[in-house]
DNA sequence: TAGCTACGTGGCATATT
DNA sequence: ATATGCCACGTAG
């Protein structure tokens, strides 16, 4: 090694781990992290002193030793403790198979071990607190697919987030994906760094060919082509459309036919393909770099959109797809050869467009700073930042450690979770009425965590104090303890949940007030998580006595409030689901928006007062409870049930939202003009029957309005409405036991999957890519029309049948 | 390499008139 | 023909 490329020994620089993996070498086990420093260089680094360790209870250790012996397992006592305090030893061994080996054989012995589950590099990550960022010091010498590498530095907590270099990456391959065609680049470059547009074809060059085009004589040289190209890009991000599931598994394929090492990465390693059992669950492990599937982010956002191709979903957010579409009647693979055989530059536009529309997207949406943010509030890489389950692990045995506690291991014997009761849903009546009134709790569940201090060890304090389950009813306090409504007592003593939560509130009241909308939007998700995870069985701390004590608590609040209310003579309430409050004020019809807000303002004041003082009383406890005035419905719709009762639905509802200002707009929650498995016929008349109701038209107009609806489709007008798109959730195969319409028109498509698009035709289902047969208004009358006609006709004063049946009667006189 | 429950609706398959 | 149960889906929160 030569000396003057070694760094100053103790230099200490800040930088953000992008990839921690391990390696079996030898006897040892050796951790490596790689990532980018504040000075825009690339680093590597190699931690060869830790050994894989977990816990055994310090009464179970002897036994421990007999079963583990010879294994090279070694046991050490250590000062900390169970969650229920019994002390415990700590078991390490030199080689990572070894520990699961030991971990098993312990288990089959009917021992209990902590902490086995986590793994190795989690472990490093605990231990230094590092979430991403992070500080190393120590010597480094240079690298060959990094600028540094350190050996066995220190490590600590960073605050530094880097700006990645992210690479858009699209193939192209023959239409049965047995041979790639040509690639795009696009992105890769980070500050001042060069972004690139390219696209590479198999083909001879031609003077006509645009710039960024490359020819390859071979798929051979092609492949060659995209593995030296991303590596010499060195990005830290590899994205694209379904990128890990089609372009990279592809991909691999094709470098074994061709004898090319797949190696995307930044080590010497080949990359690897790891297939998923549940939709987006699989992953490509690229050494040195972060995979993030494009599709994957975006189903992660949790925003719907009509289906899941990178058109629909760019033309959604964007405003622009992709530049070749399928000619009718023909697949968009066959579609696209044909391009390239005959037009070569709008096929080489077409495969450059995909890549820039996968940038583009994920720059619209944020999505790369926002799993940035997640992984640096629950210490996950960014391709799993997304997991609800791992973030809470992470940040609670973090905490645990801090305490001097160590978790169970995940996945021993762990009996069934039972169900608990989700949020509570008010029974109303149907009907239109004015001036409605929306509160609802600000994050109503962190909130209860926060306030009654709702956690696996403030509850085993408790237990401790008082073994005995009390019973379910009104919650309240048992000596210093804090009873909820199911029974369940805690400690008042802050435990470690309600401590995070304070300090993420805190945080993110931070972020607001300086202008961070994405990290405040970044701990409102990771906040709202910590329920549901409490609530299922694959998280070690869920407990359904903490998720009871949760909801029922919002039960018992959401009560409260209403009976104030109502009590109090304040107004009624009409509606609630969960942490919302729909109250109608009995205000005059003729008020004014300003004045509404006013009087909801008051009402607001003088209810979060209640809530405060109630808190206190009753459970002698600082309230961080909120109820906040959201909205204003100038009118408001409670749809009727189907069954012609004067109940209403759950779940659904319309009004004409009213801002301060007066500012109106007709808002559709959870009825068919909002569910994708309507058509958009239907969304469109519902939208625009509400409009008129909320503008109280007479019922006259109503029914000319439907009549022209019911025209319009007969006359095939609307055709391009009649599609009605719905998910096939698993395989056409695994449909056994009825075939619903979708499943129907599905079996008509080559390769059906994801969501079908399909058309009620005279000749049953058919999917839009296999269209043969007329559509048949009448089933989209009866089916679409009549039900949401029937709908408002209920509480509205015009006839359903004038508006519809004449018109039916009519047609089919015609003989249709 | 796993957040949750509550709810309404449509349509098929089957049992009952 | 009509009632009923069950499945599947998408949605609210």
């Amino acid at each position: 090694m030569n000396v003057s490329e070694v760094g100053p020994a103790q230099e200490t620089v800040r930088g953000f781990l992008l990839h921690v993996f391990h390696r079996n070498r030898g006897a040892k086990t050796i951790l490596y992290g790689v990532g980018r420093l504040e000075t825009g260089e690339t680093f590597a680094l190699a931690e060869s002193r830790r050994q894989p360790t977990f816990f055994v209870r310090s009464s179970e250790a002897d036994d421990v030793r007999a079963v583990s012996l010879r294994s090279g397992a070694d046991l050490t006592p250590s000062q900390l403790t169970t969650m229920d305090g019994e002390p415990v030893e700590r078991v390490a061994v030199p080689h990572l198979p070894q520990l699961r080996r030991v971990a098993e054989r312990i288990h089959e012995a009917g021992l209990r071990t902590y902490e086995a589950d986590v793994t190795f590099t989690r472990q490093y990550l605990i231990d230094h607190d590092v979430r991403g960022s992070l500080t190393i010091t120590g010597a480094w010498r240079p690298g060959s697919g990094v600028d540094r590498v350190y050996l066995d530095p220190e490590i600590g907590p960073g605050n530094w987030e880097p700006e990645l270099s992210v690479l858009s990456i699209d193939i192209e391959t023959l239409p049965d994906a047995s041979e790639v065609i040509a690639f795009s680049l696009v992105g890769g470059g980070a500050g001042d760094v060069r972004q690139v547009e390219e696209v590479h074809v198999v083909g001879t060059s031609d003077p006509g060919d645009p710039e960024y085009l490359s020819c390859h004589p071979s798929e051979h040289h092609l492949i060659e082509a995209l593995v030296t190209r991303i590596r010499a890009l060195d990005p830290d991000v590899l994205t694209g459309w379904n990128l890990i599931d089609f372009d990279l598994t592809v991909l691999q394929q094709r470098c074994a036919e061709h004898s090319i090492g797949f190696n995307l990465g930044r080590s010497s390693d080949d990359s690897w393909y790891q297939e998923g059992d549940v939709w987006g669950g699989s992953r490509v492990v690229v050494y040195g770099r972060q995979v993030l599937d494009a599709l994957h982010l975006i189903r992660a956002t949790l925003q719907r959109f009509d289906d899941y191709r990178l058109d629909t979903v760019a033309r959604a957010i964007l405003g622009r797809g992709k530049t070749v579409e399928a000619e009718p009647g023909e697949a968009m693979p066959d579609t696209l050869m044909q391009t390239y055989q005959t037009d070569r530059r709008a096929f080489c536009d077409y495969c450059l467009e995909d890549s820039r529309l996968v940038r583009d997207l994920l720059e619209k949406e944020n999505l790369i700073p926002l799993s940035l943010r997640r992984g640096s509030l629950t210490g996950l890489s960014l391709e799993r930042a997304w997991g609800s389950v791992a973030a809470f692990d992470f940040l609670y045995i973090s905490q645990l450690h801090k305490r001097g506690m160590v978790a169970p291991t995940s996945g021993i014997d762990r009996e069934q979770l039972g169900g608990s009761p989700g949020g509570l849903v008010m029974p109303t009546r149907a009907g239109l009425y004015r001036h409605v009134f929306v509160f609802d709790f600000k994050s109503l569940y962190p909130s209860i965590i926060r306030t009654f201090n709702i956690d696996p060890l403030s509850r085993l304090k408790a237990k401790a104090l008082f073994p005995q389950r009390a019973q379910p009813g009104e919650p309240g306090m048992d000596g210093e303890l804090i009873r909820a409504p199911n029974g369940a007592r805690f400690h008042r003593e802050p435990g470690i949940l309600p401590q995070l939560l304070e300090r993420f509130f805190v945080e993110r009241a931070q972020a607001r007030a300086e202008g961070d909308e994405l990290a405040a939007f970044a701990y409102k998700i990771v906040m709202n998580s910590f329920y549901g995870v409490l609530a299922t069985d694959s998280c070690r701390f869920a407990e359904e006595e903490l998720a009871s004590a949760i909801t029922e608590f919002g039960h018992y609040l959401l009560r409260w409030t209403r009976d104030r209310l109502q009590d109090e003579g304040r107004g009624s309430v009409l509606y609630g689901d969960t942490d919302s409050l729909f109250i109608d004020a009995q205000l005059p019809n003729d008020t004014t928006a300003s004045v509404a807000w006013e009087h909801g303002s008051q009402l607001h004041r003088w209810l979060n007062d209640m809530l405060a003082k109630h808190v206190a009383e009753r459970f002698n406890l600082p309230c961080h409870l909120e109820l906040e005035l959201e909205k204003c419905y100038r009118f408001f719709f409670l749809p009727p049930m189907r069954g012609g009762t004067d109940q209403a639905r759950a779940k659904g509802y319309a009004g004409l939202k009213v801002d301060a200002e007066g500012k109106e707009e007709v808002e559709i929650i959870g009825m068919e003009a909002v569910r994708r498995d309507w058509t958009d016929l239907a969304h469109y008349i519902q939208h625009d029957l509400l409009e008129r109701v909320f503008q109280e038209v007479p019922g006259v107009e109503l029914e000319n309005r439907v009549l022209d609806w019911v025209d319009a489709v007969r006359s095939g007008e609307k055709d391009e409405d009649l599609v009605y798109r719905k998910a096939l959730r698993k395989s056409v195969e695994s449909y056994t036991s009825t075939v619903p319409p979708h499943v129907a028109a599905a079996r008509l498509m080559d390769k059906p999957h994801g969501v079908i698009r399909y058309v009620i035709t005279r000749d049953g289902p058919q999917p839009v890519e296999r269209l043969t047969a007329p559509p048949d208004y009448d089933h989209y009358i009866e089916k679409q029309i009549r039900p949401i006609v029937q709908t408002i006709g209920q509480v509205c004063d015009f006839d359903v049948e004038i508006a519809l049946g004449g018109t039916l009667d009519l047609f089919r006189s015609r003989g249709n």
